[in-house]
DNA sequence: GCACTTGCCTAATAGCTTTAGGCAAGTGGG
DNA sequence: CCCACTTGCCTAAAGCTATTAGGCAAGTGC
């Protein structure tokens, strides 16, 4: 009958906003042919299975997310860098709490190598730049701030803070300030007390 | 026939040891009733549903780490406090990673304020005594700590770290170490540039 | 030892996943 | 133009999980 016109990008895609309407859990073949209006089995011309739809859409919202960062990151440095790269986490996770979650699915070494996981790191490891940091003390200040971006907007966005006050967009500011003292003083390794 | 002795207690033990063997996710109302060697209908008189059975299994990870984390503060202040805490939730999800994961389930605000998180809330507050921060600096400097405690160890037990030299036991150290010199020092407010 | 409760069972419905095989809608050469 | 070929969506079917309803037998209390 009528072709629908189904492509991995096309299905990657409407998977995405899926993921954003009733959650990445609930991204299934099943309801993505159903939104296509489509028959379930016509999927699987397209997409391997139900795991590698999956892993398009981390692929897909890795790829975007690091985007918004190169964007984000163009033209400024230290604390200016350091907020900017901060909020766009943050405002991703918001604006697509499904893609967020996607892009936090465990991609097999091999995915991931290739994914744009690896310009995440390079770029906090740019933004680090505009502090004074050597190795491997840069190593160590890349895996802080990827903790830190990545605690904090899961907590936040699994409702973890929502139950008290201060509000919680305060303390996003707080915590990027404390990351800025850090990051400008940032602790030589104490020196063995038994030397 | 022979009966078994199902109780939601001991399902719910079982369910956790499940997780733990193969991951949370895999964690299904007839993986458990082939454990027991029993009929699936067999466990919806002692659980609700799949989803309850879930949130069970969630409620015991965060009691047993709560205790875990009680019983690592007893009798310590300061930074020996902070190394302590910290390496509770890291040890715990290396041993338990299925118990782990269920810990990260979303609680509807009812169930999650009836559970040991808000102990874990309480105990980061009690921590912090140990340095000099008043309200609302404690409770930003809360958040700060769950989030790196959780993001530090979701992407450690993820694989994202595993990429790259130095091991992760140094990088743990080292966060300790920044966050213990980051709460001594913690940065006021900075003062609006327009005032 | 009998009535009663409780626990596990059978049976049935419904949804998601995945594979195999079919037919018709597009596509390119003569 | 049309015929062969490819490709895209379909039907059919099997397997697994979730969940509910109703039954029977194993334990419990008098």
């Amino acid at each position: 009958m009528a072709r629908v016109g189904l492509t991995p990008e096309r299905l990657t895609e409407a998977g995405a906003e899926l993921a954003d309407e009733v959650g990445f859990d609930e991204v299934t073949v099943s309801a993505l042919a159903r939104r296509f209006d489509v028959k379930v089995a016509s999927l699987y011309s397209h997409v391997k299975n139900s795991q590698d739809l999956r892993t398009r859409i981390a692929l897909l919202a890795l790829a975007e997310l690091a985007d918004r960062a190169a964007d984000a990151l163009a033209g400024r440095a230290g604390k200016d860098a350091l907020a900017a790269l901060a909020n766009v986490y943050r405002d991703y996770a918001r604006e697509h709490p499904g893609r967020w979650a996607a892009a936090q699915l465990r991609l097999d070494p091999q995915t991931a190598a290739a994914s744009a996981g690896v310009r995440h790191a390079q770029m906090t490891r740019a933004l680090l730049r505009g502090y004074d940091l050597t190795e491997p003390d840069q190593t160590h200040a890349v895996r802080l701030l990827g903790s830190v971006f990545h605690g904090y907007v899961s907590l936040e966005l699994g409702g973890g803070f929502s139950h008290s006050a201060p509000g919680t967009d305060v303390t996003w500011a707080r915590i990027i300030d404390a990351l800025d003292t850090l990051l400008r003083n940032w602790p030589s390794p104490p020196t063995d007390p038994r030397g």
